[in-house]
DNA sequence: ATTATTTGACCGAT
DNA sequence: ATCGGTCAAATAAT
């Protein structure tokens, strides 16, 4: 799709950027820029970088989690990508990502990693319900009042394909090439499929627990 | 203009 | 101290 490659890409984003991340932190910069000299207004706990974030965030639990182990790492729903991470014990960073309608306060996150090089295979854990979907039904009316936030948990008749989502595969920097058409074909194979991503809460409501696989795909609940 | 991605720092847990 | 998850500024894309 993109007239450059993520070499290409990358190398321009390195030159524009120069040092950035090699030296020292932007927003120390800015820290000690801002109140630099000024000691502030006396009390400072503990030099505030930027930003107190204690307590910014916390630890998700284990539970309303499953794993899917699949050649893909696309599936029908928009995320955002937050993060990514090298694991240790891992030969392929870890992405993380959550739902793009986040502001609309759906909670479903997920992180996906590369677990096998021959055939491409991506694991992908999904963390919480979407509480979107159904919002995108009506996007331009004022649903958004009533809305139950609560209800986590949807019906089949409330579930939409959503495959208008923007399925582009984009590889991960640290290795470029190889990609496209195995994972291209693969996935207009798999397109006129359901997205799969949104049936295993469902199967979670519906005490499905304890199922492991699905055909082709590898899924564990946690 | 707004939205998405990149990426080092920060945070809590171990 | 280290690790994995998240934040958020800078940057890129739309």
């Amino acid at each position: 799709m993109s007239s450059l490659s993520h070499e290409d890409l990358l190398t321009k984003r390195k030159s524009v950027i120069g040092d950035y991340g090699g030296g020292a932190d932007k927003r120390s910069q800015i820290a000690v820029g801002d109140h630099g000299g000024s000691a502030c207004s006396g009390e400072n706990k503990k030099s505030p970088r930027v930003k107190d974030r204690r307590g910014s965030y916390k630890r998700r639990k284990t539970s309303d989690s499953w794993t899917i182990v699949s050649p893909m790492k696309e599936d029908g729903c928009a995320w955002r990508k937050y993060g990514q991470k090298i694991i240790l014990s891992a030969k392929y960073p870890r992405s993380y990502f959550r739902c793009t309608h986040k502001k609309q306060g759906c909670k479903a996150t997920k992180q996906v990693q590369r677990i096998k090089e021959d055939p491409i295979l991506y694991q992908t854990t999904y963390f919480g319900c979407h509480t979107c979907r159904y919002k995108l039904r009506a996007p331009l009316t004022n649903v958004i009042d009533t809305d139950p936030p609560e209800s986590n948990l949807l019906c089949f008749e409330e579930m939409i394909p959503q495959v208008d989502a923007p399925f582009e595969f984009k590889e991960d920097r640290v290795q470029s090439d190889k990609k496209s058409s195995a994972d291209s074909s693969l996935w207009h194979d798999m397109k006129s499929l359901e997205p799969f991503m949104v049936w295993p809460p469902k199967m979670r409501c519906f005490d499905m627990e304890g199922v492991d696989e699905f055909g082709d795909l590898d899924i564990t609940f946690h």
